[in-house]
DNA sequence: CTGTTAGCGCTTTCAT
DNA sequence: ATGAAAGCGCTAACAG
């Protein structure tokens, strides 16, 4: 009735490897033990009494052979993947990078993997289109970092773990974000303590969240200090930072400093305010809410607000990791840290060209 | 002796999920048919031969339950992941972006995700140390685009399908790069045309194996042309940019032509040229073998050669599925498409400011 | 045309 | 202190 065991070779053995992985029946029979010894020993099973002496034997036999377990077939048993997924705008800003490292880095330490997806940045699909992963279980939970709150995004990802990194998801609760209305504050603190008057923010479209709440703060705290605010939204691309600074320089009473949303609409905007002959900082400062090392080297150097992004990553890991196992969770908001650097594009309004920039 | 089957209840529920995910025998169950039906159908069997009555009875279910497999379990059967791992130094070189996003799309046009290894630029850790991901099985194959070439890296990966990735590893046959060469050519074909005779490289460290090409190539053409070539190593940051730069203006006949290596270095080499007082291009031509959009909207717009980084991260992805399924495989070169973007930062020697790119 | 059977490699009660 | 056995969800012969 039974057939006898085919043999071991009868199994698909990959392209490039000679050797089969070795399996916990391998070691256990090296060990001359049973299956289940070798997974509570090696899994440091709490309620292990195991002899020394096997313990030994097994451990050797494990490390003699190289052996690794096996991933799916542990998820499978445990119905946990082990695995995170990483929703994200694969742009050239260089945040990303950042943020990627916080996340990569933190999951390891809590014994996951991060898949990245990538987000196509022209057409953005709704995050409901990534639980997929999740329902396939190839992902125990899903980071999401589409900049985006659209209309039709709003579904959100009921009954899927998931977290909103640095935006907020249509329902609260299940966000990780930072302290953009305190980023405002810092530039607007800068320059006005600095004697400026008119600001403009130059900044990504509205619908993206982080945006929405630089312009927010921006408004509220402008009208309670008697600061005259231009606000203008465009691509977040060196073309759109081109466009939106010359349509401004062209209409109405020009702002003596302006904050500018992403590093790639600042180099359109100094590349406007070139073209245009107007000095930076002598006739407008200039302040970068993307910090990124290469404007120290610029023509001018650009002032720039420093954000939290791997601290961001790090904590939206452990949040959805939260979420995954059950605990109680709500949303977060990381503040630290959060500096100024002091380059050269901001001055006193009407300053000369050479002023770099002051002390409060 | 054998106890009832357990209620369903009895397994852990995802914390936000209140439906358990639909499971082949669910489907199976609704339709009135056994599992490995269902699974023929849903697999589109080539040799199915199914009742269209049944077939639509099992579509229908499926939808409505809206079932996904399983990919922990389809892998663990399989012995076959359907992920691929993409081990890569997160810098804030934006040619990592097009990379990733070369890669993540045809590998999920392939039907395989891709999961994310960040390799830390300071420390590297040799490609051997990711091996675990395919030993566990969670990845069917690596894709290694850590850019040293050093000799504690020499070991390589016998025995797990990979790829390097714009390097060549230590043992040739499964690499796909770019032609560096070709750029060169077109950097160097462009300057002597204009009448320079006296060219610099400012590049990476001369272990990154992109960085060895280009140089070799350009000793190799400076030599058959009678051109005088400087080459400076510098860490691939804008501080190395500067230094190299300031250290090579202060030794000896000072080249009238400049190629940079990277976009970060070269924010690096501008400042220096800038701080030297050394007018671009009219007393040096700059060129950058990274393109990127900021660089057209720049003090003065720097000419590049974009080099076919998606393709190659597509290509990459072939190659490594080729490998995966035990097809024959050898080095790659990906040539197409590469173009020289004129922009204004070479000119012939001796110009004026004002002078931008001139027709060869 | 469809059902039966036998696992993939691992974890986890439950016995002993 | 260790072994036996069941089974995660799926696929793939092999029967009928």
């Amino acid at each position: 009735m039974t057939a006898a065991k085919p043999p071991r070779e009868s199994r698909p053995a990959s392209a490039q490897s000679g050797r089969r992985a070795s399996r916990l029946v391998d070691i256990a029979e090296a060990a001359g033990v049973h299956v289940s010894t070798v997974s509570r020993v090696l899994n440091g099973d709490p309620a292990q009494s195991i002899r020394p002496e096997t313990y030994e034997r097994i451990l050797s036999a494990a490390r003699q052979q190289g052996y690794r377990p096996n991933a799916m077939a542990r998820a499978l048993k445990r119905s946990r993947a082990g695995a995170l997924t990483f929703v994200i705008p694969l742009l050239r800003n260089p945040i990303w990078v950042k943020l990627q490292r916080g996340s990569l880095q933190r999951a390891a330490e809590r014994g996951y993997v991060v898949m990245i997806m990538e987000e196509p940045a022209e057409e953005p699909r709704p995050p409901d289109s990534y639980r997929y992963l999740v329902e396939e279980s190839r992902a125990d939970g899903l980071l999401v970092a589409t900049a985006l709150r659209i209309p039709e995004h709003a579904a959100g990802l009921p009954a899927v773990p998931h977290v909103y990194v640095n935006r907020r998801g249509p329902h609260r609760g299940n966000d990780v974000v930072m302290d953009e209305s305190g980023a405002v504050r810092i530039f607007l603190d800068h320059v006005t303590g600095l004697g400026h008057r008119s600001v403009a923010i130059i900044d990504g479209p509205p619908e993206v969240d982080t945006v929405h709440r630089r312009v927010a703060a921006a408004r509220r705290m402008c009208a309670s200090r008697g600061i005259r605010l231009t606000v203008r939204h465009a691509p977040p691309t060196e073309e759109g930072g081109w466009r939106a600074t010359t349509s401004m320089l062209r209409q109405g009473p020009v702002p003596t400093a302006c904050g500018v949303g992403s590093l790639n609409q600042l180099f359109g905007v100094m590349g406007a305010l070139r073209d245009a002959g107007v000095a930076v900082p002598g006739t407008m400062s200039l302040l970068s809410f993307d910090e990124d090392e290469c404007l120290a080297f610029l023509d001018v150097p650009v002032t720039s607000v420093s954000m939290p992004l791997a601290e961001l990553g790090g904590a939206a890991v452990d949040a959805l990791i939260a979420r995954i196992e059950g605990r109680p969770a709500g949303d977060l908001m990381i503040r630290e840290p959060m500096s100024l650097l002091l380059r050269g594009s901001v001055s006193r309004p009407g300053a000369q060209p050479a002023a770099s920039d002051v002390e409060g």
